[in-house]
RNA sequence: GGCCCGUUAGUCUAGUGGACAAGGACGCCGCCCUCUCAAGGCGGAGAUCACGGGUUCGAAUCCCGUACGGGCUACCA
């Protein structure tokens, strides 16, 4: 294929992007990406009932989270355009046109209920194959006259008899053969004249020049009726790669039901965005026997449909947490601060941002930035979603801790724990300096003087400095605490131990 | 019912006729490190390559059948 390479996403707004699409949509970007083709973006907007403005936006932010680009498409244009379908129409109509003209379609005046009731009775009887072509056989003057009488109608594509079997080598699977007698004459054009999917997205890709199709499996039964249409356009077929569906735990394909679907949960529970890319890349494509971390731009060195697997993917929330610890561990202090801010400002009502915490130039914050900066890494490695950060850090940003259950009953409420408070809070109020070395110097002369382990110790302090049984390394907490709000701290505790 | 697709450990995968009594990753278990939780290090369990036939000197790899799972079967996409 000498052709230039133009792939499309075409996902249809009915629905946030979900974790199915997403993989499609990279597999098609990094498709694009490699071969120094177009990744056009098309929004299939022909289903009114369900299409919604919010749902399209959704999807366009979601996609460039991800940092998947489109060439052309929504808000950018480019020269295939208009990019919804629902803008298309006079290609449709002009389409439809066509086909009338050359006999490939033909009117069918048999209403919904009608078909539905047909295809019932003729289920339970065994033997459904399809549409009966009842309209076919309309006398041409007939049909016409019913035409002009403006009775509803549809129009049906007339599926050839002596076409043989419909083969084309589809890129993942390879060989694929559809015996055409197996089909029946399909609706392209409603009775309310607007296209059905199987019509308008061959006209547009036709017209788009697409050179590969990428999409879900789930329109495999669809391919040989659209190599029909691009056959009575006149039109070559583009090649065509069938992408597995991702399963559910249960086997079933991946729905709502199975817990978080969309990108924008993820977005909104703590992944990152390349984290995401990553595990989705790899479900269903692998680069070689050993790879599990890889970048985008390897990916797109490396992309090849030849490499994408045909098995169907169970989808292992599990894992993809692991990747994602392993993309904020190795995230620098600065990007990694930079990504909690907002799950922090939203936690604790703060506004991180405005006060300047992370601008290097706002004088009077520097420190407090500096500060916050020697936390990252103790709680980046702690950490495999972002939304985790809040409750570690929730003892820095509040001026009162509450004490949770579990803390005061298994560390607050220990033997000796009072004169191990007391002995902390004496200890750090006499030292010089407060920084880490200090506080673990002082701190870590108290498990022999009190007479009790140091993990005790510890624990009991951890509960009465951050009301909890976890929280970033001790020491360092305690010097970023500071050494007023850390000693008012234990003595309360040590105060409500009796 | 019809048409189609798929089948390597709980999960994602490597494997394209001999180097595979099957490699990597998640998860799981154990040990080490240790102030908690993580992270990290080391080690371990876990696959009759769905099953049955064939082809071949030789099959996870090719062919056929069966079973199981999934998709489509709409004037949804």
């Amino acid at each position: 294929m000498a052709e230039r390479v133009r792939v499309r996403f075409a996902p249809s707004p009915t629905g946030q992007l979900h974790i199915g699409g997403v993989r499609t949509a990279i597999y098609n970007w990094a498709f694009a990406r490699r071969h120094g083709g177009s990744f056009v973006l098309r929004i299939d907007d022909t289903d009114a009932e369900r299409s919604t403005e919010a749902n399209t936006q959704a999807i366009l932010s979601s996609l460039r989270w991800l940092g998947l680009d489109w060439d052309e498409g929504p808000e950018i244009g480019g020269l295939s355009g208009p990019y919804f379908q629902t803008k298309r129409r006079a290609y449709y109509d002009a389409a439809l046109e066509r086909l009338q003209t050359s006999d490939a379609v033909y009117p069918c005046f048999c209403s919904a209920e009608e078909l539905a009731l047909r295809r019932e009775t003729e289920r339970a009887t065994g033997g459904f194959s399809g549409y009966d072509r009842r309209c076919r056989s309309l006398s041409v003057s007939e049909a016409k006259s019913r035409l002009v009488s403006g009775e509803p109608h549809a129009w049906r594509f007339k599926v050839p008899d002596d076409r043989g079997d419909i083969v084309f080598y589809d890129e993942v699977r390879g060989k694929s053969v559809f015996p055409c007698d197996a089909m029946d004459d399909f609706v392209i054009v409603r009775s309310d004249a607007t296209p059905t999917y199987n019509f308008a997205t061959v006209i547009d890709d036709i017209e788009m020049a697409i050179s590969h199709i990428i999409r879900g499996d789930d329109h495999l039964p669809n391919t040989p009726r659209q190599i029909l249409l691009f056959e009575a356009l006149g039109a070559e077929s583009p090649s065509f790669a069938h992408l597995s569906m991702i399963l559910g735990p249960d086997g079933k394909r991946l729905s709502k039901r199975h817990g978080a679907t969309s990108v924008e949960e993820y977005r909104d529970s703590g992944y990152l965005p390349e984290a995401l890319l990553n595990y989705l890349a790899l479900l269903g494509w692998s680069l070689d026997d050993r790879t599990t971390i890889i970048d985008s731009s390897t990916l797109v060195q490396n992309f090849s449909l030849e490499r994408v697997s045909s098995n169907p993917a169970v989808f292992d929330p599990e894992k993809l947490e692991w990747m994602n610890g392993v993309y904020i561990r190795d995230l620098p202090p600065e990007d990694f601060l930079e990504r909690i801010t907002p799950y922090i400002d939203a936690a604790f009502q703060t506004d991180i941002a405005a006060s300047a915490t992370l601008a290097p130039n706002a004088e009077g914050q520097k420190e407090r930035n500096a500060w916050f900066l020697q936390l990252a890494p103790l709680i980046s490695e702690r950490v495999k979603r972002l939304t985790e950060v809040v409750p570690l850090v929730e003892f820095l940003f509040v001026d009162e801790i509450e004490i949770e259950e579990e803390a005061r009953t298994k560390a607050l409420l220990k033997e000796g724990s009072r004169e191990t408070l007391f002995a902390a809070a004496d200890a750090l109020e006499a030292l010089e300096e407060f920084d880490t070395e200090a506080v673990e110097g002082a701190l870590r002369a108290i498990p022999e003087q009190v007479g009790l382990k140091p993990k005790t110790v510890f624990q009991a302090i951890r509960a009465a400095v951050s009301g909890k049984l976890v929280s970033p390394p001790l020491f360092e907490s305690i010097a970023l605490l500071g050494r007023e709000r850390t000693v008012d701290r234990i003595r309360r505790a040590a105060a409500s131990v009796t």
